[in-house]
DNA sequence: AGTGGTCTGCAATTTTATTGCACAAAATCG
DNA sequence: CGATTTTGTGCAATAAAATTGCAGACCACT
């Protein structure tokens, strides 16, 4: 993992859709050698996937919400059930145990209100093991990018 | 937009190295058509962008934060400060403005306590106009996808 | 200086993407 | 309802890109 390896990683990190040869000319390598590091920095896992991207608003999806949810009972295998639950949804697109007065932090990607209505009903109701959950609505996105800075 | 285009779309969400042929036989087309049918994609911005997801363990960025964040002044051009102020920051994967009693949400991802803290030190010292900002450090991420449901 | 290992560039080869074209399906229009 | 335009499709040829073998360069460690 050298200097030439970070910047490969940043620049595919940007736009993976870049060929061979031009990725070789920004880091100043020859397409073999350029194509080799790729491949080791797959193989080494360090490139996770290559995935494309879809434009929420052109896919209808423009209501994204984040929400806070504290459960009821705090055990290992409650905190389970309800990531289990969660995951489960498509609408779910991240999902995290966190510290704090919080136990689970939820994003969400809808197309609407009643999309959100629908899937609260689905995830929050008596059984769930929900005490409470606050919702934030994303009124503006500043930032948004999977890349690590490296 | 027919179901072929939508099966296209998570595909390619999901592992967008695939090759067209690969494609083009898992949609039950010729790949040219698919081909064309990708194109299409890309050029209505359907398909943002293309990029390599690393990954964050690999890299050494074990740590990951969720922020919230109180604004002391509550105008937009001091929201408007305070975000450019944070996009800066590499660190800062997401940010977004948001409806309730916090003002922004923050993610964060991190190597180690000690870049949290100077980061901050750096976003959150007297200038910056923050009246209180409340940290939930990731635990267990049971869910992370760029996918959105089609 | 010598040696094993790693990395590099070049050029040949293989694989993949891309395009032109003729035809078929569907939508549009009189 | 049939004619016509539009749109989409597959095939085959072409162009572009990825991949590999190989010889030499560079580096760290004796």
């Amino acid at each position: 993992m050298d200097r030439i390896d970070r910047k490969l990683l940043n620049l595919l990190q940007e736009d993976a859709s870049r060929t061979n040869a031009e990725l070789a000319d920004l880091v100043g390598l020859s397409p073999s050698s350029c194509l080799r590091r790729i491949r080791r920095l797959n193989e080494a896992g360090i490139i996770d996937r290559v995935v494309a991207v879809v434009a929420p608003a052109k896919a209808g999806k423009n209501l994204k919400a984040i929400v806070t949810v504290e459960l009821e009972r705090h055990g290992e295998q409650y905190m389970r059930q309800f990531l289990e639950l969660v995951v489960a949804e498509p609408a779910v697109i991240q999902a995290y145990g966190v510290s704090g007065e919080t136990d689970v932090v939820l994003m969400l990607r809808l197309a609407d209100m009643d999309e959100f209505d629908t899937l609260c009903e689905r995830l929050f109701r008596d059984r769930s093991n929900v005490a409470r959950y606050y919702t934030m609505f994303v009124i503006r996105t500043a930032k948004e990018t999977t890349a690590i800075p490296l």
